[in-house]
DNA sequence: AGGGAATGTAGGTACTTACTTACATTATGT
DNA sequence: ACATAATGTAAGTAAGTACCTACATTCCCT
């Protein structure tokens, strides 16, 4: 059984992403959770405090992806690695319904009020992105790949998985996650020449 | 000398692009091209309607690119073709705000209220990656290319340029255009291994 | 069974926003 | 110079939104 504060922190993100942070109304995300909008006050604070944890929450997540699979013996066979991790993170964007790219778009939103919290919430990305790029650096001097420019194969990583992700939102295009990320990680390593 | 109505469209593109299609209020809009909020609705009867001029104007430029291209004899050099392209759209991108990921977010918040536009909002991402998914389809059967998914190698494509433009609205992260088109078109080539 | 915590209902406040109306002002072309 | 079109100003409307208050109801623990 899910205590309340689940069930909004899920209703929460799914309508955020659905609809946008202004888009999505505290009164739509309180009958999604099943909840009164009352509850969802007491609970959090207010709207931007409801996100705040959601990104918290989501940051965490992430890392653990990425060091989990650092740690194990996968590290040493880049096709394999890139390939669960993509597969990972596909799987807990689509389930968690995190989406790398709606976290930008909040922060335009919320630009002008202020919030210093840029770092925060672009961390997901930015997480991921960091990590890659050490990690290919450090394939490139141990001659497991050949010598291209670490932050551009992070970039195409996490540029591909974000779009994936976006287009995962659409009920038309039904996306077959296997193929779509053996397709990337084959064109990744070896390119389409 | 820019007409008014020519000012406006570039103010709302500017404004949906940092705030967002509900961020950007009217008021905000007018402000920004230095006219009254008046001549806005009189110009362009409705919010929405704006959007749909801007949408509809990106969806024309981004088609001549392609076409202009794909009818020189650069065709037939794939690296050449891709960097130019790249070149090309990220140039279009940056200079009219142009933003490809935006206009599926816009879409999101447009769902509920009854849009049938799906196709017309998402023309940009889908009009280039049609293209592209149709070039590669026949630059393998030319030989030009291996035997890649041509899908797959046409996605890595958008969501790189999209990507790459939405760094670009922040000004932290000052984008050296010609290096990470470069490095990309280096790695899609010729992969990373 | 009873008491306290969690939740719901109803109503309301203060603010914002898309969009309108009525009227005044400026610019333009002939 | 004058009619016409384009723009501005001021004020307002109707709807929506984040968030609050007061009170009633239900649930859970002992």
């Amino acid at each position: 059984m899910k205590t309340t504060r689940e069930k909004i922190l899920k209703a929460a993100r799914e309508t955020f992403i659905k609809k946008g942070y202004k888009g999505a109304t505290t009164r739509k995300i309180a009958q999604e959770a099943g909840v009164s909008e009352v509850t969802l006050f007491r609970k959090f604070k207010s709207k931007s405090n409801l996100l705040r944890e959601i990104l918290n929450e989501n940051a965490i997540l992430s890392s653990q992806i990425f060091n989990k699979l650092t740690k194990s013996e996968l590290r040493d066979k880049p096709e394999e690695f890139l390939y669960r991790l993509a597969e990972e993170f596909f799987k807990l964007v689509v389930k968690k319904k995190i989406d790398l790219i709606f976290i930008i778009l909040v922060e335009k939103e919320l630009e002008e009020h202020g919030l210093e919290e840029w770092k925060l919430l672009d961390s997901i990305n930015k997480t991921l992105y960091t990590n890659l790029t050490n990690y290919f650096k450090e394939r490139i001097k141990k001659g497991n790949i050949r010598k291209i420019s670490p932050e551009t194969a992070a970039l195409i990583f996490v540029s591909y998985l974000s779009h994936l992700n976006l287009l995962s939102h659409f009920k038309e295009c039904e996306i077959q996650e296997e193929k779509y990320i053996k397709n990337f990680i084959n064109i990744l390593l070896r390119g389409i020449k």
